[in-house]
DNA sequence: TTAAGTGCAAAGGCTTTGCAGCATA
DNA sequence: TATGCTGCAAAGCCTTTGCACTTAA
C-alpha cells in the first residue's frame, strides 16, 4: 500500500505529572481514564477501541506497553475471566470477587468474609503464604435462570 | 519446500470403543492416556510435546481438536491458571481448587469445604444458580517464603 | 543531549480452519 | 460406500518487538 500517511503528533500534555518514575503522556493519561470509567472488566481490545474513538492515532501496541506498565506499577489488576480473554481493572475496591452469567455475559461484583476466612484456613493447614486470592463463579442470574432451566442445563 | 514426505498412517487400533457416538482413535486414546497420567496442569503445547514423544506423526491440529471433543464431551476440565495459559485435566476429583507458588510455579491442588458454604452463601443472597466455582490462590510455598520475605515481597 | 515513549509494521505464539486422503462402520 | 478423523498448511487472533522518530527531562 502506497499511502501518503499524515502523522498527526498531538500530545497536549497540561501538567505532565509522573507515575512513579514514569512519564504520563496523554495516551497513558487516556488509557487510565477509560479504565477508571470502566469500572473494571475491560479488555485490550476494548480498550484500545474505546481509546481510539478519542484518539484516533494511539496504536495497539501502546496499549499493551501500557497495560503492562500499569500492571508493573500496580495501578491495574490483570483477572482472567470466563474464557480467554484478560480483564482489567483499576485497583481501588481490593476484596471483590467475580460471577459470570453463562446466559447474558453479565459480569457481576461481590464481596465476602469468606474469602478471607477461606485464605486464612488455608494458610493454616497448608504451609504457604497466599497473595492474592480469586474467586471465580459461572452460572445463571436472577433473569437467565428461567432459560436454563427450561434448557436443561 | 520441495520434499519428499513420507506419511505414515498407523492407526493400530485394538479395540476401537468408542466415546458417545464418537470413535476412539489411537491419537485420542494416546491423549487422554497422557491427560491421565499428568493428573491434570497440562496445558495444549505441553501435551503435544508428550503426545510427540509417543506418536511422532501426531499433529498440533488433532491435540487442540482433541481437547475441544474431550471437553465438549465433559471428559476434561478446562482451568486457566496463573498468566495466560489453559490448562486441562480429567475430570476426577471434582471439588478441588488450585494454587500457584510464584517462586517454583509449581502448582498445589487442595480441597476445602469451605468452597461449597461460599457458593451456598452466594446462591441465598444473589440471586444466581451457580454451576462452577473456581478459587484461584497465588503465594508462596513452604520451600519459597524464605524467598519471598528476604526479597521484600 | 539523553532517555523514555510512541506509531507502524513485522514477527511471534497459540489456536482454528480448509482440504485431501485414509479408516472405520 | 459414507462418515469421521487425521495431517498438513494456511489463516486468524492477540500480543510483543524492532525501528525510527518525537518528546520531555
Amino acid at each position: 500500500m502506497l499511502a501518503i500517511r499524515i502523522k498527526i503528533m498531538r500530545r497536549n500534555l497540561k501538567k505532565d505529572t509522573i507515575i512513579e518514575g514514569h512519564r504520563l503522556t496523554s495516551q497513558r493519561r487516556l488509557l487510565l481514564e477509560l479504565l477508571g470509567e470502566a469500572g473494571g472488566h475491560v479488555d485490550a481490545k476494548a480498550l484500545y477501541r474505546r481509546a481510539s474513538a478519542r484518539d484516533e492515532s494511539i496504536s495497539p501496541a501502546t496499549v499493551y506497553r501500557s497495560l503492562n506498565l500499569f500492571k508493573e506499577l500496580g495501578l491495574i489488576e490483570e483477572r482472567r475471566l470466563g474464557r480467554v480473554r484478560c480483564y482489567y481493572e483499576m485497583k481501588q475496591s481490593p476484596e471483590h470477587q467475580h460471577m459470570i452469567c453463562q446466559g447474558c455475559g453479565k459480569i457481576l461484583e461481590f464481596k465476602t468474609p469468606l474469602v478471607q476466612e477461606l485464605v486464612d484456613a488455608i494458610q493454616r493447614e497448608h504451609d504457604f503464604k497466599v497473595t492474592k486470592a480469586e474467586l471465580y463463579l459461572e452460572g445463571y442470574c436472577e433473569g437467565c435462570r428461567g432459560e436454563a432451566d427450561s434448557a436443561g442445563v
